[in-house]
RNA sequence: CGGGGUAUGGCCCAGUUGGUAGGGCGUCUGGUUUGGGACCAGAAGAUCGUGAGUUCGAGUCUCGCUACCCCGACCA
């Protein structure tokens, strides 16, 4: 552990590549965030982890109560029938599923437990929810009645599973957390306008507090969620330069109104099926949080998110000078004023060393340092998680840099990581460039795409990369497809994913 | 479901041609320390994944089983 932490040590984050998966474990082990559970494949959120999942929870909800949403809560257990009534989503679904099947333990007569009691089978199978669409919009054809019920803007904060056959911490495991947006309108424009608000909702979320920006766009026919009219999404340029989808929007169309009959009367008395959106973010942004930013000290947090924004390490040797510097200590706290996310670590068997590695492991954005000297000369040693540059700051003046700080710090990494994508981005015309790039360095290939996905899979098949979205941000722009030749409206980005 | 690997104290691992289990980390106790991951002394803690076999004797050899990890297939 030690060897490696050294090895890694002398290579910089923008350099590594085969040791990205392993020095992305390192970073939540260092920070505590997580560990895998014994049940296979699924995840245990420690404190800290947590920590951050409820503070991206916290503005997200603010936001989504802001855009008029409500939360809701529905079943966790699905009907099986239910996720046959939709013809594509059906379809498009994997069927890697958590599935019900009895309802009673019995000891088992060998004496050696409990065990299943065969006699006590379902009649139908229930299904841990994959996702809420059908448990939700079975709900809502009972309430949508009339055009005066709409829209029904709902939101749920909830858990699902997926089986997953293979899993990584935070990117993909058997269970995990999300929010699920799932809205109800009279016009397929009012719709449209939703699910493209929502998918604003994600990028201003995104850039401006996790500091990690994102391209939005729309992922083509085949990439779409089962049984919607469009997908949206954002995606994110990992240090790795490979993508991480960090959300997405649906527009429904009619689809699952159809399905399920989400039907209403309309001005005119005449029956009409509802036009739908659904959208969500899971626990994958704090995995996208991670590779955005850590370095390889650990994690690195942007102020916004971090549950802790100031650490504060008192130095001492006498039982005077402690409590010296503890009285200084008490007096900055009240001063900075920040409750709950200024944390002064007082333990007192571990050196002042040790302390100031753990807290960078765990990405605090600013540690302030308490010792005698510093009280002699009534000031403070202040030190950023993301430059690591220390300086001395009268006491006084602690208050107003540690918020400029903070606020540069901020600004700081979203413009790191804007430029990191910015240099790792690149507009391609010719097929063997495009493929020289992703089986390279990898990054976003900017290329023109005829539609059709054989040409997308030729490529999938050489480099192992796909078409992660459209882009709204990109200009019309007529040109040929970059493996076939055929006509092309507009460019769309190749990239390697998560 | 294919291909490869692993299973030894809470964690990481060593254990030679078979001879009755060892180190590091962590934990606990006491002391000295504390401005970049402290040190010393002592202590606790393991039916060596599981079942059978070979043998005077198995962590070690043979066979079966189980679990986990890595590489693929999956990933709304």
């Amino acid at each position: 552990m030690n060897e490696q932490n050294n090895k890694t040590k002398q290579t910089g984050i923008t350099t590594r590549k085969a040791d990205f998966s392993q020095w992305y474990l390192d970073v939540i082990e260092k920070a505590d965030l997580a560990e895998h559970s014994v049940v296979k494949g699924c995840m245990v959120i420690k404190p800290y982890g947590y920590a951050i999942w409820e503070n991206m929870q916290k503005v997200l909800d603010k936001k989504f109560k802001e855009t008029g949403h409500k939360n809701a809560y529905f079943p966790l257990l699905i009907p099986k029938s239910f996720l046959s009534k939709e013809a594509s989503h059906v379809k498009g679904f994997a069927k890697e599923c958590a599935i019900v099947t009895h309802y009673r333990l019995i000891d088992n007569p060998d004496g050696s437990g409990v065990m299943v009691d065969p006699k006590a089978k379902l009649e139908e199978e229930l299904i841990i929810r994959p996702t809420s669409e059908t448990i939700i919009y079975d709900t809502y054809s009972r309430w949508v009645q009339s055009y005066r019920d709409l829209p029904i803007l709902i939101n749920q904060w909830a858990n699902v599973v997926r089986w997953e056959m293979r899993t990584r911490l935070f990117l993909r495991t058997t269970e995990f957390l999300w929010q699920e947006g799932h809205t109800v309108h009279e016009t397929e424009a009012e719709a449209e306008i939703e699910a493209r608000k929502m998918l604003e909702v994600y990028r201003d979320f995104s850039e401006n507090y996790l500091a990690m920006p994102v391209i939005t766009g729309r992922k083509p026919e085949h990439d779409k969620f089962p049984g919607a009219l469009h997908t949206y999404c954002i995606e994110a340029m990992m240090q790795d330069r490979k993508s991480l989808q960090a959300g997405t929007s649906h527009h429904l169309g009619q689809n699952f109104a159809k399905a399920f009959n989400i039907v209403f009367t309309d001005k005119n008395s005449e029956k009409q099926f509802a036009w739908q959106t659904s959208w969500g973010v899971s626990t994958r942004l704090i995995g996208g949080l991670i590779m955005t930013h850590s370095d390889d000290k650990g994690l690195v947090l942007p102020p916004e998110i971090a549950p802790i924004k100031v650490v504060i390490i008192p130095i001492y040797k006498t039982d005077e000078e402690k409590e010296l510097v503890q009285k200084n200590i008490e007096n900055i706290k009240a001063d900075l004023d920040l409750g709950l996310e200024i944390e002064v670590d007082y333990r007192d068997n571990l050196s002042p060393g040790f302390k100031f590695n753990e807290w960078e492991k765990k990405g605090v954005p600013l540690r302030v340092e308490i010792g005698p000297k510093d009280v002699a000369n009534n000031q403070v040693v202040l030190v950023r998680r993301d430059s690591g540059v220390k300086q001395f700051i009268l006491m006084a003046d602690l208050k107003s840099v540690v918020k400029t700080e903070l606020l540069d710090m901020q600004k700081s990494l979203l413009a790191k990581a804007q430029d990191f994508r910015k240099d790792n981005s690149f507009v391609v015309d010719n097929y063997e460039e495009l493929i020289k790039i992703l089986a390279g360095d990898g990054g976003y290939v900017y290329s023109h795409w005829c539609g059709d996905p054989a040409c997308e899979d030729k490529i999938n098949a050489e480099v192992k990369a796909a078409i992660r979205c459209l882009p709204f941000e990109q200009k019309d722009e007529a040109g040929e497809c970059v493996v076939c030749g055929k006509k092309s409206e507009r460019r769309v980005i190749f990239a390697k994913a998560y």
